[in-house]
DNA sequence: GGCAACTGGTTTCATTTGAAACTATATGTT
DNA sequence: AACATATAGTTTCAAATGAAACCAGTTGCC
């Protein structure tokens, strides 16, 4: 370890400070963090605004839950699902996606279908008026992500997915 | 709108469907949404999934919260702050920032002092205890974030804070 | 000085959450 | 077939959350 600067953090002018940070040495005076320098603060930030923001589309506008969304999502992008992999996709707890579709079948947006080889499973399938609904609150979404992504270029946009992309698996590899 | 495929896409493959998505010409079939190619979830979940393995080291090592973790670092990157500033600083509501403290006083990781012009506010400080336990976590946090960090070059680190800082730009400007 | 409006921080209360217990079904093992 | 083990989904319960009420102090205005 020890090995703090790997990556020059170029702006490594921590505002105002001594900057007598990295470690390594000896620590008579305890280690600074600067949240703003820190990936895991700024990206839990950064997408905890855009998650917000999006969310008073389909919040207010349409009285969905994140939850809810989530769910509705995956099935317009794949019918068929059981509540067991859209909490794999979405990683949420089976408790979380269980309510969530309670509330979707109580709005009648989804609807279930036992499996006939399973008797515990169910599929889950948009209704009409989830469809419907859909089909107001994708283009809203989109329109919104377009919006947002407006100010990037399109290698900006690339770089930034193949980047996550890394994160991630990366991530899973830490997991481990 | 109906102009949804501004940014190329790259990927365009969707990992074995008929990837006959993007809209554009009329639809009667409802519009899907491939949540892997949305911004804002694919970010909300990577973010997710960070914080979740980084809040293994500080909750089970150091039986810290999320929001006490937030309070510490930016005690420990700036001195004499106020609950107010922490809030606008980690965008955590009132309560919860509060309540963030009173665990922290309650551990004798902080100290409040009472502003000698203003009653109301207090100032924050870490306690030796509090310092003690940031020069033990803080490293630890940074190793992590090293280790995630690994798989990326420094340009691609670079760029993905820029993107980022682009983004937040671009949000706030949305959200007037 | 006195009154209204405001602000920092805490508390209350109803809602949301997630872990663990539970139900019902399925699978494997002897 | 009987029994243990596993799995999909629901429910329960205690803890975490956030909005709004609240308290104490401050500022502005007459």
């Amino acid at each position: 370890m020890t090995s703090r600067p790997r990556h020059p953090k170029l702006s490594d002018a921590t505002p105002g400070g001594p900057a007598g940070h990295d470690i390594g040495s000896h620590d008579d005076e305890p280690p600074r963090l600067d949240l703003g320098q820190f990936l895991p603060y700024r990206l839990n930030s950064l997408a905890d605004r855009i998650s917000q923001a999006l969310s008073r589309i389909y919040g207010e506008r349409f009285g969905i839950t994140i939850a809810e969304w989530r769910v509705l999502a995956w099935l317009s992008h794949r019918e068929e699902l059981t509540a067991k992999q859209i909490g794999e996709h979405t990683r949420m707890d089976k408790a979380k996606v269980s309510r969530a579709i309670q509330a979707l079948e109580g709005r009648t947006l989804i609807r279930r279908t036992q499996s006939a080889q399973d008797q515990r499973v169910q599929y889950l399938h948009l209704t009409q008026q989830g469809e419907a609904l859909l089909s107001e609150l994708i283009p809203q979404a989109r329109a919104w992500e377009d919006e947002l992504l407006a100010t990037l270029s399109s290698e900006e946009y690339r770089d930034l997915l193949a980047t996550m992309a890394k994160l991630e698996r990366q991530l899973t590899h830490l997991e481990r």
